[in-house]
DNA sequence: CAATTATATGAGTAATTACTCACTTTTGTA
DNA sequence: TACAAAAGTGAGTAATTACTCATATAATTG
């Protein structure tokens, strides 16, 4: 068939090595697939995988599950640079122009070197099935930059807070994944860091 | 056949007023299949078009052609709305804020009218066989953009010209596109045309 | 009113493909 | 070692679907 919703997720969980072994071959080769083929049907990625279609539909209830297993992890990456930053940033001599460089680096530096998985995040993303998913996670990215943002309280606006936020990381996101596919903006170019870091200045400082 | 790439549009082009109902009938109902319907094959796009699907390959080579033409469509509508802006603003009394928020305001209202496409351009916009268009378009939108700010051009940087007007259209598509599919922020809500001014002019003002 | 050209039709088809299931092999453990 | 549970296999299948083509109708033109 070629299209089919299996009940949620009611596949095993991989419990031995050998399983999460063949679970992390699946999803690196769907990554590839998803960048480079056109074909990206089950048999072949279990076939890139060296796994059977078989042991595919062991852990995944469905093709669509491996997208949004893929989709979670970028996210949850994404969230755990803003923690470790925030971990890092010295409780003393706080600068909020030189943290949010700090940011803005990591973020692109990661979008960098897991540009396939970013890439397969935007064509995606905004797919029906996948809308609450990516509001929860906005939700919780939200949270996490507004906690990277209260010691600096004093400098920023108060106003609006949420949607500022939307918009910051909104447009961060946007333009490092976008850069990807571009061949005359590239994501390793300073200009585009600078701007990121003036666009968000620009959106969270108070007028002076 | 389930892929299946003919040969790069060899076909007709729609003469007579009739066919020029049909193609609309079909751009008409492919919109309305991809924001509402699981099902946007070919066969279900010609029957909600009330069309056969013999008359919709021959106006189209292939599906795929289908969603490129609502792109180019969607893209040319954007362009225009700067056209019009620029043709609009008063010649004396100049006013960067005020145009920059005109400008804003117009897209947004663009994109909340014409949502069912904008939210086709988001969801196949980014695929391989698209890039290509995509950065002719982004071209253009800069070029455009460029030009719109040239009478203020004392008041904006000149340094990264190129990269900060990238920055800019990119963060103002991206988040005026990504509100369409939140239920918590949303496209008609003031405060977001407020962060967009403000990122704008954060971005492209000289430092005082 | 032909003759020609444009438009419309839709049954048929060849390919593709997501997923199942009956079975075998490997591993952990009592 | 025996047994159960976990992991792995892959041929088979039922749907789906992009696209063709032989044919019919409508409009245009001379």
């Amino acid at each position: 068939m070629a299209k089919k919703k299996t009940a949620v997720s009611t596949r095993k969980k991989p419990l031995q090595e050998r399983a999460r072994v063949t679970v992390e071959a699946i999803l690196k080769a769907t990554t590839q697939l998803l960048d480079k083929s056109g074909d990206v049907s089950t048999n072949h990625i279990a076939d890139v995988a060296g796994v059977s279609i078989g042991s595919l539909y062991q852990y995944f209830p469905n093709k669509d599950s491996i997208f949004g297993t893929l989709m979670e992890r970028f996210i949850e990456g994404h969230l755990k640079i803003i923690e470790e930053t925030l971990a890092s940033i010295s409780k003393e001599n706080l600068n909020l122009e030189l943290t949010t460089r700090t940011i803005i680096h990591a973020l692109l530096e990661s979008n960098r070197k897991n540009s396939r998985l970013a890439k397969i995040f935007v064509t995606t993303l905004y797919r029906p099935e996948r809308i609450k998913l990516l509001q929860k996670m906005d939700d919780r990215m939200i949270e996490k930059v507004k906690e990277f943002y209260t010691p600096f309280k004093d400098e920023i606006r108060d106003d609006n807070m949420n949607m500022m936020l939307f918009v910051l990381i909104q447009s961060i996101r946007a333009n490092s994944v976008s850069v990807l596919f571009h061949t005359k903006y590239k994501i390793d170019d300073p200009a585009l860091e600078d701007e990121l870091v003036r666009l968000a200045l620009g959106l969270v400082r108070k007028n002076p």
